[in-house]
RNA sequence: GCGGGGGUGGCGGAAUGGAAGACGCGCUGGACUUAGGAUCCAGUGCCGCAAGGUGUAGGGGUUCAAGUCCCCUCCUCCGCACCA
């Protein structure tokens, strides 16, 4: 009988549906685990990515319930967002009828892969009993001032009179028209994350040692945490003040302009000090600057535009006047929005002041050297000895900065201040397909939150995308239009929606209490479950979607919801899957279907080879002869239980060691262990799934070596199958539980717990030694186990082999590690 | 530009500072066969008939011993806030 995939796969995922094998419930006093995966965005079909993903999640939640945890494995879906404006304009369908379809069939896909999800738990952030919740935590920050207004620009199309994504805009132009995109500010809603980037900042110290290195290094510098000192220079003829944050607080005697950002609020004041015609000027300056994006403006070494306002400020330290400039390397949203100019001491402030002919003043020595603002080519941007700076002149940069801020302070010029590079998180977006903002503006009472009972402010189904692909929400005025809940006089709703980011920063959390009506989530639940045990995804995520979800999980302990600080205890990040050396995309044309594969291979074959070819975190090369090595291996696996299925049938119990006789036996029973042993190591330790299959293949060459003669023969073999099966069954569920049955065992494999190791069968007689010489192996011997050093030194230079390599040399030591090497040292060779 | 990761056979990849290349793919030879794109056996870093030498991007260092630790150089890939 051949291994018929097919069949059997398809035999068991009906058994797994039809008895609600992995339903979990909370069960105080069981361990848990928590196997979490990212999301799916419901783009249509599963690609590689997904299976790559999830297949390690299903993996370890079948291996930890195969270790007695109650294992809660959840599944659903990220189904706002802008892929489904475009299609349903495309296709002339609606984005919600587009999503749900695509639900049900990726659904379907997942169900053929045999992942162990508990499906009575499946969240789609789309529909109303999940955003209304999302509705619900926004009017919970909006209560704590966490959630506010702000203006901010966004990419507009003027042509088609809407907002584009920074996806939707290539090369300036607006991708559908091809007009030139321009900025345009508007009012807009914001998350105030910045209130918790300090605990944000230091618990990637002190919580997340279960995260990647690389991940908590991206984060560190993602939020940024700086000291310096913040201080103000004054402007006379505007009667005002610039307010700008350094770390360099030691090179402020070398300040030889000020710098503003082009969107800065002082440029209005500015304009009115202005003639008509520089004004103008000043007008197409701030429209030129506007137009780039922010990495273009503020790279090193890109090209540099300014405008002399021909202002000045004081420097407050020297009472010096130094001219106002705009400057297009100055962004509005970090720091301050302008600068202090040091030339001498920072490169881009240098490069503009050599373009706009401004005095460079070195404040700050090379070790040994005197530099000359005149001449100097490059800015100095090390450590050196302060000069031209009063009575610091001669610190060093490290004494110098810390009493420099401490004079600052002193003297009322400064204060010190540590700053953080996050920004506050824009959540409005002006889309149709998101969670509604539960906010009304009512002509008498202005800003009205939605009463909580009054939620979910459901949006609008009935509706007709617009073709140039902006919100119809604004215009849909049956919706629109509606009465203050607080007064009853007219109100307008907000027509943006949420950041598809919001639904994501909580879906965790609403997995652990299932469709629950009356709450967002139940605290019993949430207390057994949380934190995540493990949690797997793509390392694009590493920044945004990890740090939001860390700020709702502190922010809904701060309002006594949560009792965890973090929300992710272990986080393993894989990489991508490439074929012929690059991305599967669409556009490469190099995209391999699942499905495809699954009817050619069978589910359990794509698992395993996606788990076999690469470690997690590499990226992983497609290739169609491994995955046929995969396939090969399952049927080599299935002959040898098939093949011998009347001896492995034989017999049910195991033989200890102590009746084992041949060396051969022991030598098999040891390899039995040991892949019980390393395989174990690799899952839970060293998160190395795919030496962990090498061990099993392994243990399968070993079961075909091994040729059965006797009744303890065929026992062995019967106990190599047996852990062979448990350790595979997490990677390859279907063919293990098939041959599970075809050995007559009773219960069902997922319910059986992995056998235990036997010491004893560990033990060995004789171990190699490596003999080396002056470092170089030059012999291998063989010895009896757990030789002390002294004996060990005896019995290798001694041995007739070394003896004659070592004869009438002198040695000068000997290293020797017990049961592995002797290492000889010879002087002048 | 800033930040991060990574360079080991023909390929994917193994190696608590202690035998470099586990396991798999590919390749070579053989067996069984009408057949082989099934299966089994043997071999497979490079140079060499061999003894042996040599080898983890390149250069230097620490050590009895370095793919592994330290310094410099080169090459690559990824992220950068409205795609999710």
């Amino acid at each position: 009988m051949a291994y018929d995939f097919g069949a059997i796969e398809n035999k068991w995922q009906l058994k797994w549906e039809k008895e609600r094998t992995f339903y979990v419930e909370t069960r105080i006093g069981k361990p848990k685990f928590y196997c979490l995966e990212m999301f799916p965005y419901p783009s249509g079909a599963l690609h590689m990515g997904h299976v790559r993903n999830y297949s390690m999640g299903d993996m370890l939640a079948r291996f930890m319930r195969k270790k007695g945890f109650n294992v809660l494995y959840p599944m659903g879906f990220d189904a706002f967002g802008l892929p489904a404006e475009n299609a349903a304009i495309k296709s002339n369908t609606h984005p919600n009828k587009w999503t749900l379809n695509n639900i049900e069939h990726m659904t379907l896909q997942l169900k053929r892969m045999g992942y162990s999800y508990d499906w009575n738990r499946r969240v789609a952030t789309c529909q109303p009993d999940y955003y209304k919740w999302n509705q619900w935590i926004f009017l919970q920050m909006y209560k704590k001032g966490l959630a506010y207004r702000k203006m901010a620009p966004v990419n507009w199309c003027e042509k088609c009179s809407t907002v584009l994504a920074n996806e939707q805009v290539q090369d300036g132009r607006c991708w559908r028209c091809d007009n030139q995109a321009t900025k345009k500010k508007l009012e807009q809603w914001f998350l105030r994350i910045t209130d918790y980037a300090p605990e944000l900042y230091s618990d990637i110290d002190d919580k997340l040692n279960g995260w990647p290195d690389r991940v908590r290094t991206m984060q560190r510098n993602w939020i940024g945490r700086s000291t310096g000192a913040r201080l103000s220079f004054n402007v006379p003829e505007l009667d005002a003040k610039i307010e700008t944050y350094t770390t360099r607080f030691d090179t402020i005697f070398g300040v030889t302009y000020i710098a503003l950002a082009p969107e800065h609020d002082l440029v209005q004041e500015i304009m009115k000090k202005t003639s008509p015609e520089k004004c103008c000027e000043l007008t197409q300056f701030v429209e030129k600057c506007s137009a780039q994006s922010s990495i273009e403006r503020s790279a090193a070494g890109g090209e540099k535009l300014g405008f002399d306002t021909g202002i000045s400020g004081v420097n407050p330290v020297t009472g010096e006047l130094i001219p106002i400039w705009l400057a297009n390397y100055i962004l509005m949203d970090y720091g301050t929005g302008a600068i202090m100019g040091v030339p001498a001491h920072d490169q881009r402030d240098f490069e503009f002041c050599r373009k706009f002919n401004i005095p460079v003043v070195p404040v700050i020595n090379p070790e040994g050297e005197v530099l000359d603002g005149e001449t100097m080519k490059e800015s100095f941007v090390d450590d050196g000895i302060v000069c031209n700076s009063g009575k610091f002149n001669g610190m060093r940069t490290g004494d110098a900065i810390p009493a420099m801020i401490k004079w600052g302070e002193e003297t009322g010029v400064c204060a010190a201040e540590v700053n953080f590079r996050l920004r506050d998180w824009l959540v409005s977006r002006q889309r149709y397909w998101g969670t509604p903002i539960p906010i009304v503006y009512c002509d008498k009472c202005g800003i009205v939150p939605i009463p909580e009972d009054m939620l979910p402010v459901e949006l609008p189904l009935d509706i007709q995308l617009l073709a140039g692909g902006g919100t119809p929400l604004p215009s849909a005025s049956d919706w629109v239009n509606t009465a203050c809940p607080v007064c009853g006089a007219h109100a307008r709703r907000e027509t943006d929606t949420l950041d598809t980011f919001f639904c994501s920063s909580w879906y965790f959390l609403r997995y652990c209490s299932p469709g629950r009506r009356d709450v967002v989530f139940d605290a019993l639940d949430t207390d057994y479950w949380m934190a995540v045990d493990q949690y797997i995804g793509g390392i694009e995520h590493a920044c945004m979607h990890l740090i939001y979800a860390r700020y709702f999980t502190k922010f809904l302990r701060n309002i006594g919801m949560l009792r965890v600080d973090e929300p992710f205890e272990n986080l393993l990040t894989q990489g991508m899957v490439i074929k012929d050396g690059a991305k599967m995309s669409k556009s490469l044309g190099n995209v391999v279907d699942p499905t495809e594969i699954v009817n050619r291979y069978g589910a359990d074959t794509v698992r395993l080879f996606i788990l076999f070819a690469a470690p997690p975190q590499n990226d992983l090369d497609w290739s169609e002869q491994g995955v046929e090595g995969a396939h090969r291996f399952l049927n080599r696996v299935w002959r040898a239980v098939e093949e011998n299925l009347d001896g492995l049938t034989g017999y049910s119990d195991t033989v200890p060691v102590s009746s084992l006789a041949s060396s051969a036996q022991k030598d098999f029973k040891r390899k039995i262990h040991t892949t019980i042993l390393d395989v174990t190591r690799d899952i839970v330790e060293e998160k190395q799934f795919n030496t962990a299959v090498a061990r099993m293949m392994e243990l399968v060459n070993a079961i075909y070596a091994f040729k059965p003669s006797d009744s303890n023969d065929w026992k062995l073999m019967r106990e190599a199958v047996c852990v062979l099966l448990n350790c595979l069954f997490p990677f390859c569920p279907h063919i293990t539980s098939e041959l599970w049955q075809m050995l007559g065992n009773a219960s069902q494999l997922d319910s059986e717990l992995i056998p235990e190791c036997d010491g004893a069968a560990l033990v060995v007689d004789e171990v190699t030694i490596v003999v080396q010489i002056n470092g170089k192996v030059r012999e291998k011997l063989t010895l009896p186990a757990g030789l002390e050093k002294r004996e060990l030194e005896k019995r290798v230079t001694e041995h007739p082999d070394v003896a004659s390599r070592i004869e009438g040399k002198e040695i000068a030591k000997i290293i020797s590690v017990p049961n592995k090497l002797v290492n000889i040292v010879i002087s002048d060779e």
